[in-house]
RNA sequence: GGAGAGGUGGGUGAGUGGCUGAAACCACAUGUUUGCUAAACAUGCGUACCGUAACAGGUACCGGGGGUUCGAAUCCCCCUCUCUCCGCCA
């Protein structure tokens, strides 16, 4: 959620950063405007209003108190005008500042002048790539061999559940423990807490982070409680620090964890369903990092390259993407998009998404920072996907595959305790 | 699921109708003193919104919402969360 007061100053500037997005924001610019020019002016009525329902009532139980019992009821006849009026003020208010949270909520986030415009992924700009993206001779899909080697069993979790929550058997299973242990190590000696999160949620900790009211088909929503289960651990961890005041000693904030994610993924068909590509139910580790704006982006930079550290250590060709506007988060600034090369299928897969939403989902969360000198202003958020494990399992089988075994990458053996899959 | 107790500022915790945005202590900040550290003393120290060039000033907030009253942290109702005991159970 943007701020009003920024909206306020640079309504021309931000109006210009949505047309990125291809959106023309000109009319809900003005709509939250006038709202707020409305809960302004009722808030300054209200206030002298109660300023003065104030006087009145201390001077009242003054006369009380002398026994002046004639001069205080006189008075206190002449209270009952401002008190219903001040009713009505005070419902108006209320409901002026529930529109202008309900209509700012509606407002994405203003990208950030890195981003170009664009209007889909088409319009995504490479920032760079590394490793070797040539095909493999056998060009053999991941849904082959993990059925060859007997490491996924789809059909069985479709029996059990439904599509896309596949069951992993054997070096499958052992595969995943192997990824996500070798992803927290790293994370961890770059710095990163380990956190163990909730995997359900509340719906005051989806509107934090953004999934909440717009995305809420896109989460499994347990009615009975009314609790969702989480598409991220972003959620989770970054709720941690929901309605917290931070001392600026105290960042950057750095955590890591790793959780199963939950997505309805309505909507989704074809060759992007296929085997991994697409599943309800994944495994991911994910960072997280609470920021003082003026290093935000040095640390956006930073988790970039330490996701693609992870990449070159399991010997993936990769590229960065620089999202363009129209195909960005809603809730995002700017955002790098890391695919890797999947040469049994011949195409990229997106592997992390690694974001920095300035003050936009702090704003929604009141996540503020305590400078030094004392004064308060919200924090940057950032979090990115390092990493989902399903895609990287896709790639490893389908690149290391050569006719008669995969081979798996030297840096994961120590986790996996094995070097080949045959 | 049943019964009871309780949610007050960064923390502990006082406060049962007006003098309370809130005592005291701790923490924190600044200053004085002092070989250093520490200690002692002094002062300051909640948040949001309105307002101001900046001050000033104003309003709201004692878990959340509603009510009673001229006036509510304090009385009433609903909700929620935490704790204790019982039940059930990994």
């Amino acid at each position: 959620m943007l701020h009003i007061a920024h909206i306020r100053e640079n309504k021309d500037a931000i109006i210009a950063a949505l047309k990125k997005r291809h959106i023309d924001a000109t009319a809900s610019i003005e709509e939250v405007l006038t709202t707020d020019e409305k809960r302004r002016s009722t808030q300054q009525e209200l206030d002298s209003n109660l300023a003065e329902a104030k006087k009145v009532a201390a001077v009242i139980g003054q006369l009380f108190k002398e026994g002046k019992t004639d001069e205080a009821n006189a008075a206190r006849e002449k209270t009952s005008d401002l008190k219903t009026a001040n009713q009505e003020l005070d419902a108006r208010l209320k409901e002026l500042e529930a529109t202008l949270v309900q209509q700012l909520a509606a407002i994405p986030n203003a990208p950030h002048e890195s981003v170009a415009a664009g209007k889909d992924s088409n319009d995504n700009e490479e920032v760079r790539s590394h490793g070797d993206a040539t095909v493999s001779a056998h060009h053999t899909p991941h849904w082959e061999l993990t059925e060859k080697y007997g490491l996924i069993d789809f059909e069985t979790g479709v029996k059990i559940t439904g599509a896309g929550f596949p069951i992993y058997t054997g070096k499958g299973a052992k595969l995943q423990r192997a990824l996500i242990q070798f992803f927290l190590d790293e994370a961890q000696a770059a710095g990163y807490t380990e956190v163990i999160p909730p995997l359900v949620i509340n719906e005051a900790s989806g509107f934090g982070t953004g999934q909440l009211p717009d995305k809420d088909g896109q989460m499994y929503h347990a009615t009975e409680d009314d609790l969702f289960l989480i598409p991220t651990a972003e959620v989770p961890i970054t709720n941690m620090y929901r309605d917290e005041m931070i001392n600026e000693s105290d960042l950057p904030i750095k955590n890591v964890g790793y959780t199963p994610c939950f997505r309805r993924e309505a909507g989704s068909y074809g060759k992007d369903v296929r085997g991994l590509n697409r599943l309800h139910q994944f495994d991911k580790v994910e960072i997280v990092q609470i920021e003082k704006p003026e290093h935000s982006y040095e640390t956006l930079e930073a988790m970039v390259k330490h996701v693609e550290g992870l990449l070159q250590k399991l010997e993936l060709p990769y590229r960065v993407l620089r999202l363009c506007g129209g195909d960005m988060g809603f809730t995002s600034a700017l955002t790098y998009d890391l695919e890797v090369f999947s040469a049994g299928q011949d195409r990229w897969l997106e592997v992390s998404s690694v974001s920095n939403f300035e003050t936009y989902q702090a704003n929604r969360m009141k996540l503020r920072i305590k400078r030094e000198d004392g004064k308060k202003e919200l924090a940057h958020t950032l979090n990115g996907s390092a990493l989902a494990l399903p895609r990287i399992v896709a790639a490893l089988l389908e690149n290391n595959y050569d006719g008669e075994q995969i081979r798996i990458p030297a840096a994961l053996v120590p986790y996996t305790k094995f070097e080949f899959i045959r």
